[in-house]
RNA sequence: GGCCCGGUAGUUCAGUUGGUUAGAACGCUAGCCUGUCACGCUAGAGGUCGUCGGUUCGAGCCCGAUCCGGGUCGCCA
């Protein structure tokens, strides 16, 4: 039978207590990190999420509590009453090493059975198991500090925004589903059979209503959902903090948003950003870096070779610029050593994984070059080469050749992964980038469609809007992503507020007037009654506690996290309903394929 | 959906060319121990080698399928 608190009262966190408590009687709560029995004395490490206190027994506690010292395991949860004293032989691994309790009064809250992998803050337990006891998982010092770090930056956020004029509103969690992009997820209609509500993917459509009715600074720390498949980076559910301005431009919501990120770096970490942060165009990211979301701590930009090999007579150069493509490359400065043929191998494996159809090297590591495409050169061929690229003896140089949509990509991936090989990311360093000036429309590589990059209400820059319909490819969007060390953090636009150019881009987009009534009548109607100029931005809260924690993965900043399938190992998630629910629902499963 | 990596005591791992009874460390259990703090010492328990099938006299090891987990591409307006 467990213990009670019963005339007990917590008075101090474990991981509290100093050399000043020296003398104080204290009651202390935890969960036993180690017990270390030395016969007719006893030592307990008391855990919680402070920290670790000491507790000790000897020959002057009570027999009782010495009994209960004595059978206490990893992980059961106790009370302990009694006077700090010091050490007789202080510890200095842990901040409270120069004091212990002399319990006087013990009590079992909770016993414990071992639990499947021992709560130590370096584990080396796979993570799935982990995952399956997320609980206990959650008891380890990381992940706590983690979850602790996330707390912080929320409460920064709310409290900059408060004092800047926000209002917290908070939108519906069930809404209409308008399948613009990535999938929703569906919550089915008990009330209306065979209809069903969409969990948000973000809370667009609401927030520029709230600017139409007149809360002109909105923010909202806003859940969000996409069905969609995961990554490191990328969870079903995440959080987003949600912001829309009303009577602003892109400089006014870029500026107030570089405040934000000072205010959460200073508080939260200590650390002084300068801003404005870098602004690059999408299409100079995409040049230089081969990503709308480059990581600039380090060099080693995409050079393009195109004019420099074009008359030269190897076919992979030469089909790849007939087909409008270009020949570009990076060079890994100093790496010859490093870069051996094996790893350039090695490397050629990774481009043609991720779309490059091979890999061309000059390897220059003693006097003469070594060039994997030596016998197409004709005189001074390679010389121009390495002479333009301002490569020099040491440099391994790697070239890839094929259609913009592939060189630029997969030279931008293998720049980043050679940096990771050759150490060259600094760690603690935060570079912040506005990417601008995104494309309105791409072309949809199988149909050839001009399809928008962003959501339908994204504002084009004034002085394109004339190439509305004649030239799509033209228009540019009132569109900016903010970046940290190439990940995406947030993205937002400038929204279109005028009826006509809304209708305007719905045709661009070839939607009928019949599908734009279905999917967002309520709102087209609503900007024919007066809409102020807005514009606002998502940022990914839980990536910003991954970049702070200095974690590799969302999961180590999520309290419960999904895994790769979208499943949540502890709780077994989704899982199947029985058919009396369905049938309330009014819903008919397909049948099995056995 | 594609590609790559992984799965052996509770945990982390080792396991030779396919060959006797599958090992180590930590953890766990019991005993001893008055200054430990990764306590120490002694003894002990603990295994469907992810699963199914195949090859073989013989499979942890080879082959096929499958499940689970990770990374990544597609996807993510």
């Amino acid at each position: 039978m467990a213990e009670f608190m019963t005339g007990l009262r917590r008075t101090h966190y474990c991981g509290t207590l100093r050399a000043e408590n020296i003398g104080e009687e204290v009651t202390v709560c935890g969960w036993v990190q180690r017990q270390r029995d030395l016969g007719q004395l006893i030592f307990i490490d008391l855990r919680d999420r402070s920290g670790i206190v000491q507790l000790a027994f000897d020959d002057n506690t009570d027999r009782a509590i010495f009994d209960k010292a004595f059978a206490a395991r990893s992980e059961y949860v106790l009370c302990a009453k009694g006077v700090v004293r010091e050490r007789s032989a202080k510890s200095n691994k842990i901040p409270t090493g120069d004091i212990e309790i002399e319990v006087a009064d013990l009590r079992v809250l909770s016993k414990a059975q071992t639990p499947p992998f021992e709560i130590v803050d370096n584990s080396k337990t796979a993570e799935e198991l982990r995952l399956k006891y997320r609980y206990l998982d959650l008891r380890r010092a990381p992940l706590q500090q983690n979850l602790i770090t996330r707390s912080k930056i929320a409460k920064v956020a709310r409290d900059y925004f408060d004092e800047n004029g926000f209002i917290e509103i908070e939108t519906p969690m069930m809404i209409k589903s308008t399948p613009e992009g990535a999938r929703d997820y569906l919550v089915p209609s008990r009330i209306h059979n065979g209809k069903f509500y969409a969990l948000p993917q973000s809370p667009q459509i609401y927030k520029q209503l709230l600017m139409l009715s007149g809360f002109d600074r909105y923010i909202q720390l806003a859940r969000c959902f996409r069905d969609e498949d995961l990554r490191a980076d990328r969870q079903p559910e995440f959080t987003q903090i949600d912001m829309e301005l009303s009577f602003v431009d892109v400089d006014e919501i870029m500026q107030i948003n570089e405040g934000l990120m000072q205010r959460i770096f200073k508080e939260v970490k200590g650390i002084d950003l300068d801003v404005p942060f870098e602004r690059m165009t999408y299409a100079d990211a995409m040049n230089t870096y081969g990503s709308d979301k480059p990581d600039v701590r380090f060099g080693m930009p995409i050079q393009d070779l195109t004019d420099q090999v074009k008359d030269i007579d190897f076919v992979v150069f030469k089909s790849a610029i007939e087909n409008g493509g270009s020949v570009r490359a990076i060079v890994a400065k100093n790496a010859a050593s490093q870069l051996t043929r094996k790893k350039i191998d090695k490397l050629t494996e990774y481009v043609k994984g991720i779309g490059a159809k091979g890999l061309a090297y000059v390897r220059w590591a003693d006097a003469e070059p070594n060039c994997s495409f030596k016998k197409f050169l004709g005189e001074g061929d390679l010389d121009r080469i390495l002479h333009t690229l301002g490569a020099e003896q040491g440099d391994v140089v790697l070239i890839v050749a094929d259609k913009n949509s592939v060189t630029l990509p997969v030279l931008g991936a293998l720049r980043l992964e050679v940096g990771r090989q050759l150490d060259l990311i600094p760690k603690d360093v935060f570079k912040f980038v506005w990417i601008v000036d995104f494309p309105f429309f791409e072309k949809d590589e199988e149909s050839g469609e001009w399809v928008a990059m962003h959501h339908p209400f994204t504002m084009p820059k004034e002085d394109c809007l004339q190439y509305l319909e004649s030239d799509p490819g033209k228009v540019v969007a009132k569109a900016y992503d903010l970046t940290l060390n190439g990940t995406e953090l947030s993205s937002g636009s400038i929204r279109i507020t005028d009826y006509e150019l809304q209708q305007q881009m719905f045709r661009a987009l070839k939607m009928t007037d019949e599908e734009i009534e279905a999917k967002f009548g309520f709102l087209v109607e609503a900007y024919k009654y007066g809409a102020p100029p807005h514009g606002g931005m998502g940022i990914g809260l839980d990536r910003i506690a991954m970049i702070l924690c200095g974690a590799d993965s969302l999961r180590d900043v999520t309290a419960f996290p999904k895994v790769q399938n979208a499943s949540e190992l502890m709780s077994n998630c989704p899982s199947a309903v029985d058919d009396e629910s369905l049938e309330v629902l009014g819903i008919k499963l397909r049948e099995k394929a056995e």
